[in-house]
DNA sequence: CGAGTATTGGTTTACCAATACTCGATATTTAAAA
């Protein structure tokens, strides 16, 4: 597969380079782990995956390597000359880096032109004028860009990938990775077609990077990309200063008075309190953002409601004086985080639980990144989860997947998507959940002109591909929210619930967290065990690869008394007894 | 799925309780109007 990275082409200089040019021109003097490992890779033309959080240093891991590219640090594999066509004096091309917002885009931009000067990073984006881009795309096509930011949408553009592909891409990056998994299915689908784009740019070496991702969320990202044996870097995973701690209602109304209180005590307004901390409260929904800031501000805190709905003046204000420490409390939906990097931020209170352990720790990782000790709370009311199981993945309706499939049958050409709409009779929204379905069952494709069928298949049969794709994908989501309720009601270490989710062992209990600290004695005695027991071997280990009879191939995610938990491929998260499955032999190691 | 609000229906003809209905998170782009 991965014959391109020949024997020689790792010089032992190339790492020499990386660390001078990393320090010269990036001001990095020390490289941390993975940081190296990573921008070697890329520079041999390898594809890498980095999980690490936000400040690590993730984002310099494709900057240097790109640097290094473009200053002619050797072309991975081939030789230069060959670039496809007639290559006379071709220089490289721009790293592609592809970046959720626009906001996020604009901050990149910031700190590069600032390290490389004005022309080194441009972004593309409908924020900018007509002008603007067309000198962009100078800066991109005259060589004088390094680097080229774009949200998917950009890049759903055929003209704009053809551009690009007349250029010699140096580089594929994908930031905020999990976006691929989170939003491609029914948000923002053109994060699905980054796979395809990255062929048609002539298949540069990609970089995708993201703060948090399970092993599923990592593996759909390398097939979404299509990324072809990539290194897998994860960093800086524990952040053991940040304490965990669940706090369970059985009645709305004092969940949220024991949110406002405790929210009102830690940012510092509370009696006898001396200097004030800066937090975060996320809730469900746009209301309750509004309601919990009221009623904090009413207490005395500088607080403000922070989500999609608010005007784009006022969002972009909150964001500065929370930064600014001139806000003690943000009160916000998802829409609040990505970018934000606030050293000082101590605590991270849910109101609501949010729909996966994903989302969760993508959100209390934003609390403490000045390793001071900070403070992650989750209100919990077994109701709530109700919420979620709406925002997830619905029931796949094979009616309407017909009712698409037959218009598309009898359209001589491609149909756009507003003439769909129109025709079903469906909301905007609707149709391109629907379409998203089809398309990935293998039924239609979408291009400039509209939606096509592509499948000579019957329609019943695209429709069962369809129903079977996305019921593959509910039972999924739904087994993540499980994983969350897990996280909320074990009595266990929630630290070791939480890394193991994410594929992490940590062997012994925290110590911060409310299971530790209310129990440390028992917990002790508990692992001791026998003196002198010999441990029966573990036919099923951590991480390792088993098979179930009816739910097909799996990985061991965690073990907890008499219950295993198990990642199915097709099935999502199951938790089995340990006694049937030995005394039954329903499991098998793959 | 559940919370919050609107509606109905019963008498206590002014309010209470039961029932029905609605709504819910995330971004970019782009066309069209003032």
């Amino acid at each position: 597969m991965s014959e391109s990275t020949a024997p020689g082409a790792d010089a032992p200089g190339t790492a020499d380079a990386l660390r001078a040019l990393a320090a010269s021109a990036f001001s990095l003097p020390q490289l941390r782990n993975g940081q190296l490992a990573g921008m070697t890779a890329l520079v041999n033309g390898r594809d890498v995956l980095a999980v690490m959080p936000t400040g690590y240093g993730k984002s310099a891991i494709y900057q240097v390597a790109a640097a290094h590219l473009l200053r002619g640090g050797g072309i991975p594999g081939s030789g230069a000359e060959e670039s496809g066509t007639v290559g006379t004096g071709t220089r490289p091309g721009p790293a592609v880096v592809v970046s959720p917002l626009i906001a996020l885009q604009e901050d990149q931009l910031d700190g590069l032109t600032g390290a490389l000067g004005p022309h080194a990073a441009v972004a593309i984006n409908s924020a900018h004028s007509d002008r603007q881009v067309e000198n962009d795309w100078q800066a991109v096509e005259d060589g004088s860009a390094t680097f080229l930011f774009l949200a998917p949408e950009q890049l759903a553009k055929q003209e704009t990938v053809e551009r690009l592909a007349a250029l010699d891409i140096a580089l594929f990056v994908v930031d905020e990775a999990h976006c691929v998994s989170s939003w491609g299915h029914d948000f923002r689908p053109d994060y699905l077609s980054l796979g395809s784009v990255r062929e048609r740019l002539g298949d540069p070496p990609v970089a995708a990077l993201t703060a948090t991702a399970s092993p599923p969320v990592r593996e759909e990202i390398a097939e979404r990309l299509r990324m072809r044996n990539p290194l897998i870097l994860v960093h800086g995973f524990d952040r053991p200063n940040i304490s965990l701690a669940v706090v369970r209602h059985q009645e709305d109304k004092a969940k949220r008075r024991a949110v406002v209180e405790q929210v009102t005590e830690r940012a510092g307004a509370g009696p006898g309190a001396g200097g004030k901390s800066p937090g975060l409260l996320y809730a469900a929904t746009r209301k309750d953002t509004e309601k919990y800031a009221a009623k904090l501000a009413g207490n005395g805190l500088r607080a403000e409601a922070y989500h999609a709905g608010r005007r784009a003046a006022d969002r972009e204000r909150i964001h500065e004086q929370f930064m600014d420490g001139r806000l003690d409390v943000v009160v916000a939906t998802t829409a609040f985080g990505m970018g934000i990097d606030k050293p000082d931020v101590r605590f991270v209170i849910h109101a609501d639980i949010p729909e996966s352990l994903d989302a969760y720790y993508q959100e209390i990782g934003r609390s403490g990144r000045d390793g001071r000790p900070a403070a992650a709370v989750l209100h919990y009311r077994a109701e709530d989860l109700g919420l979620r199981k709406f925002f997830g993945t619905r029931a796949p309706d094979g009616e309407s997947l017909l009712a698409i499939l037959k218009i598309l049958r009898r359209a001589d050409g491609p149909v756009p998507k507003p003439s769909l709409a129109e025709l079903t009779g469906f909301p905007a929204r609707r149709v391109t959940a629907l379409l998203n379905q089809l398309q990935e069952a293998g039924a239609l494709k979408t291009g400039k002109r509209g939606v096509r069928l592509t499948s000579k298949a019957k329609l019943p049969a695209l429709v069962r591909r369809a129903v079977e794709l996305a019921e593959a994908r509910q039972r999924m989501d739904q087994s993540r929210i499980t994983m969350m309720r897990g996280y909320a009601e074990t009595d266990g270490c929630r630290r070791q619930f939480l890394l193991g989710y994410f594929g992490e062992d940590l062997p012994q209990p925290c110590g911060n967290c409310d299971s530790c600290q209310a129990s440390p004695r028992d917990r002790e005695s508990i692992d001791d065990g026998v003196p002198g027991a010999v441990e029966p071997a573990e036919p099923f280990p951590l991480q390792s690869a088993v098979v179930h009879n009816d739910w097909g191939p799996g990985l061991v995610m965690r073990h907890e008394d008499d219950v295993i938990t198990v990642l199915f491929e097709q099935e999502g998260y199951k938790t089995l007894s340990r006694t049937a499955v030995l005394e039954n032999g329903l499991l098998r190691r793959a």
